[in-house]
DNA sequence: GCAATGCAGTAACATTTGTTACAGAGTGCT
DNA sequence: AGCACTCTGTAACAAATGTTACTGCATTGC
């Protein structure tokens, strides 16, 4: 784990704050899909992500969802982090986008490095300043974008985080992830289609040109 | 200027951390409509809000808006954190919403009590949190509620922030701050009229019962 | 092979939101 | 009073998005 966490982590971190998470975190290994924090339950441990993806999600009372934002190697999850040193409830919910090795640190040791290790607070600082920057994105494009740019830019998300220019996805996974229906997504997949930006294949999306 | 520091920030901070606050810090005074931040600039002094509000704007490349949320007593601007901390330019704009009294504080000293002070480091942390917090409950509004929806609740915070059961805003202004266009904030608004939870005026629009 | 199932394509329609245009009412100024 | 200006109300229309319903195709399991 320790060369894993060197390569990964190396830059960030001095010596002893690695050896340390090496002593106190566990290694863990997820296959996608794997549900790794659900809304409502608070949160013991923090993954620091190794290698894969993992998608972020806000889910509303009535259980429709929105993707927030994908987390890649070398990210953590702000909400997490401030979860547990808060000690508030988790208000998202996070899914493996891909097989995914994470490392998982206690909490408690979360709290003492950001006193003990200058560069575990700026990591801790830097983590909230993307996710804060990442959720203004999302409402940017919630918000100043139609639903075809959205779906644009979701294919272009998907592939860069996949790093594969097929989409392995249903048009109803993608309708979940955008908060829409099945038909609209499928009506604007034929639209990019005969545009010639995508090719459509049954339960995958070929990405050409976008 | 201490007594009021004391005053809003004693139950976070040491004596010692509103002492230096009091020595380094500047006052200011600033009247409804002033912009304190706009987007695209580097910011070299941080705000802690006495008393007042002020509200936060997503602006893009258009030049079209959208409200973020509001900052009220004992909060400061989050971004301002991150650019600072991180040497990041702004992404939003921060104009005052009423009458507001401020204390700014230097960028260096920002980061020094980062390690010096527990309390202001706490501080920090909780203030990410929570405009991370708002951050996704405006995409929650974005998202999930229906124009009509996403107006009441903007009428419920103005009541609140200025402590005021009537809004003095055009329809034109509201329309920039919900992203859409006046036609459909007046229509709204008659209809919340004739259900009997507004009553509409020339330049303001006192809220009833909702 | 055949039935059951899940996925995608499409049409027809409803609803929501955005746009344009214009009228009238209130306000401030001279 | 007369004028310019801003704000609001409203109609008529356009565009985007959401909903329902039905079709056929591919895959799976029997």
């Amino acid at each position: 784990m320790i060369e894993e966490l060197k390569d990964n982590y190396g830059h960030f971190f001095e010596n002893e704050l690695i050896e340390e998470i090496n002593q106190v975190g566990s290694f863990k290994e997820v296959e996608e899909g794997f549900e790794l924090i659900r809304p409502g339950s608070y949160i013991k441990t923090m993954p620091l992500i190794i290698s894969g993806a993992i998608k972020v999600l806000r889910e509303d009372s009535d259980g429709d969802e929105l993707l927030l934002y994908f987390l890649e190697r070398g990210d953590t999850c702000a909400m997490t982090l401030s979860c547990c040193l808060g000690h508030h409830k988790s208000e998202i919910k996070a899914i493996a986008e891909t097989y995914t090795k994470l490392v998982m640190v206690p909490v408690e040791k979360m709290e003492e490095w950001t006193t003990k290790y200058k560069s575990w607070k700026n990591f801790v600082f830097d983590s909230y300043h993307k996710r804060l920057i990442e959720a203004i994105e999302t409402i940017d494009n919630i918000a100043f974008l139609k639903m075809d740019d959205r779906l644009l830019k979701y294919l272009k998300d998907k592939t860069k985080i996949n790093n594969d220019h097929v989409v392995y996805n249903t048009h109803q996974q993608i309708a979940y992830d955008l908060h829409t229906s099945r038909v609209v997504i499928s009506r604007l997949l034929k639209k990019l289609e005969n545009e010639g930006k995508v090719k459509l294949n049954r339960n995958n999306i070929e990405v050409i040109n976008i």
